[in-house]
RNA sequence: GCCGAUGUAGCUCAGCUGGUCAGAGCUACUGAUUUGUAAUCAGUAGGUCGGGGGUUCGAAUCCCUCCAUCGGCUCCA
């Protein structure tokens, strides 16, 4: 009897009843045949040699399919675990899946060390036993069985894992001499496994919990090809060059400092311009949108924290409160309570809103020390912050504006790989984890997502982690390194300002809480010049540079004319530095080069004579002599240009 | 906070099992040189080897402890 295989180009072929995958790879190609690594089976991905006993739909997996590369590195962790098991008999194993880069498998080690210095017998281990090609053997068997396997072996991680299977459908695979609990699927054979990096070791709690005790996670990755390891370690390298805590320091934007305390970041004068031109971005951008901006301290009394019902929620990630005068205050670690009370004192009627309340906050947030990262995770940050109070008719109009005002910051800092995470509420959990008010939920929920799929931006809805007081957009950004960042934030509150009291006057001479719309999108200094710093790679767009323009004498004798060119270059606020050092004309390029200064200023005999400058432009060489005044206005509309995006 | 690793001049790093081990390059400074598109030469200066305690005749090197950083976990802008 023969069974009906279709191919993803929607061709037809038929096979006996009970072929496999690899069979049917073969009577297309031998070349397919050594490739595939599993086979997608009516969407169902399985192992090669599974018998297909019906009609079916047939796509080879192969390397260059995300699935293929699990299925490869899901085998890859049975094989680590076979070779950890030689060394380390008795040892236990949770869990060891793929992921995006490689796969781990936590381990239980029982007491016996283990350390990253172990992970080169390992990976040889690994190779001699790749070498052998040990097919990986799928076995179903009953729940009981299972059970009375993994007694006997004093087994209770993986009886623990079989507690929550159901009879029926429970595999077994085995290699050489390792045999696990796991629904596959797997590739044919360790010999497809030919270069091994095991890259490095860590504690993990089990299941995720930090109240379990710790596993130990060893992360490895593997290739069909020697080639392609050595491809991706050198990936690796580079994206160590671009780290933003290397870059940060190189080009001196920001330091920490042991006195001051970790995560409390110190912004050198490189650092500073950058913050300066984002805030200048900023203010404009909300200046023509028509926020009004406002000031807040950088404390409150614990009370505030009260009524807004931060405190019970939020109190371990405030710094301990302050006594004073027999009040505690605390650092702020938002600004919306602070924004609420200056709305409040507003007092506004439907006529004023919305009213768009903006502060390039201040707020200090106590993460735990494991917590901190460069720039990325801090505990004193700036934020892009923004509270847009308006009413359920202006919501829409109003959320859009924000969008697009995230899609132009976009175009501006050439953002092109980004995904905004639509947050929402879990019905279930109303009154609990969330503000229950199912209208309302309901209602800016579907205005939230009308407006996404109106402005065409790329987003995931993810259910049950919004925010309590309303569903909630993450903007998730891509450094160049391929690093995930959560950027920005922006929020839809329908619960807190009743908190606050927080009311206007409608057409009807009725008191009306407002929605309020929380919004961050250059998120906060910190991250956003730490992603930047990746992004570019510290090739910033001149409007950002620190430092825009090098002025380079070929000798002393032009140092004169070189403040000349500086004077007339600060004029028009472009920022400039002469090198006035005692070297060769060479060198000073070499050292703007490095310091990826966007454009350098030759200056010799012929410039002085002409009242001109030799420009030369980071990373292209050679641009010509011009009349300083020429370069002026190039360079002031470039500026402009780039920032009109 | 938890697991593991690391911490030597401003920067990048040597310094193996305790005894000329306090070093190199870059930077900085000084002098010579006055230079045309990615490194001129020479000299000088710089560190109680993260802090504290201990073992030892002797510790950057071994032990304890604290701090910070890094890789993860948890958490998040």
């Amino acid at each position: 009897m023969n069974i009906k295989i279709t191919l993803p180009d929607n061709s037809m072929r038929e096979y006996p009843k009970g072929s496999s995958a690899m069979e049917i790879a073969k009577s297309i190609s031998e070349g397919l045949a050594r490739n595939v690594l599993a086979a997608k089976v009516n969407g169902e991905v399985r192992d090669l040699n599974r018998p297909i006993e019906e009609d079916s739909s047939l796509q080879l997996l192969t390397w260059t399919d995300a699935e293929g590369k699990s299925t490869m590195w899901h085998s890859s962790a049975h094989l680590m675990a076979e070779a950890l098991e030689f060394y380390y008999p008795g040892i236990k194993f949770w869990v060891g899946p793929p992921i995006q880069n490689g796969f781990y498998y936590d381990v239980d080690f029982g007491g016996q060390a283990f350390s990253a210095d172990d992970l080169k017998k390992i990976e040889d281990k690994m190779a001699e036993l790749a070498k052998q090609s040990n097919a990986f053997v799928r076995k179903e068997i009953s729940k009981g069985d299972a059970v009375n396997y993994f007694t006997e072996r004093g087994d209770q991680y993986k009886l623990d894992l079989l507690s929550n299977l159901e009879d029926g459908g429970i595999t077994l695979y085995t290699q050489g001499n390792f045999t696990d609990l796991c629904r596959g699927p797997h590739i044919p054979h360790t010999g497809y496994i030919k270069a091994i990096k095991l890259t490095n070791v860590a504690g993990a709690y089990w299941k995720n919990d930090s109240n379990n005790p710790m596993l130990t996670r060893i992360y490895g990755i593997t290739f069909p090809k020697k080639s392609e390891l050595d491809e991706y370690l050198t990936m690796l390298e580079e994206a160590k060059k671009r780290d933003h805590r290397k870059i940060g320091k190189d080009m001196e934007i920001f330091t920490f400092d042991d006195d001051v305390g970790p995560g409390l970041p110190l912004w050198l004068p490189n650092g500073g311009v950058m913050i300066e031109e984002l805030e200048r971005l900023a203010k404009k951008t909300e200046q023509r949108a028509g926020y009004s901006r406002v000031r807040t301290p950088h404390l409150a009394k614990e009370s505030m924290y009260k009524t807004s019902g931060h405190l019970p929620y939020y109190e371990d990630s405030m710094f301990p409160p302050m006594e004073c005068d027999g009040e505690k205050y605390y650092l702020k670690a938002m600004n919306c309570p602070h924004h609420h009370k200056i709305f409040k004192e507003l007092n506004p009627s439907y006529r004023d809103l919305p009213i768009r309340l903006a502060e390039y906050g201040t707020c200090y947030r106590y993460e735990q020390s494991g917590e901190l990262f460069g720039l990325m995770r801090v505990r004193a940050l700036q934020m892009n912050d923004a509270h847009i109070y308006c009413t359920k008719d202006q919501f829409a109009e109003e959320f859009n504006a924000v969008n697009e005002m995230y899609l132009k910051y976009f175009r501006v800092f050439g953002i092109e790989k980004y995904v905004m995470r639509f947050s929402t509420h879990a019905p279930e959990k109303l009154g609990k984890k969330y503000v229950d008010n199912p209208e309302l939920w309901k209602q800016t929920e579907d205005m939230v997502r009308q407006v996404l799929i109106d402005s065409n931006i790329p987003y995931i809805e993810v259910p049950d982690e919004g925010a309590f007081y309303g569903p909630k957009i993450d903007v998730q950004v891509w450094s160049a390194i391929g690093r995930e960042f959560t950027l920005a934030t922006n929020q839809v509150d329908f619960a807190v300002p009743a908190r606050f009291g927080l009311t206007f006057r409608n057409s009807n001479n009725e008191m009306e809480t407002p929605i309020c719309i929380h919004r961050a999108p250059l998120g906060t200094h910190e991250r956003f010049i730490g992603f930047l710093l990746e992004h570019y790679a510290g090739n910033f767009p001149i409007w950002l540079a620190p430092q825009q323009v090098s002025i380079l004498p070929i000798s002393e004798k032009f140092n004169g004319y070189a403040k000349k060119v500086l004077q007339l270059l600060r004029n028009s606020d472009i920022r400039g530095l002469v090198d006035d050092r005692d070297e060769k004309i060479g060198k000073k390029i070499r050292d703007a080069e490095i310091k990826k200064v966007p454009y350098m200023l030759i200056i010799g005999e012929k410039e002085e004579a002409e009242n001109a400058v030799s420009v030369r432009q980071h990373g292209k060489g050679d641009q010509g002599s011009l009349p300083i005044q020429e370069f002026i206005d190039r360079v002031s509309k470039e500026i402009q240009e780039l920032l009109d995006a």
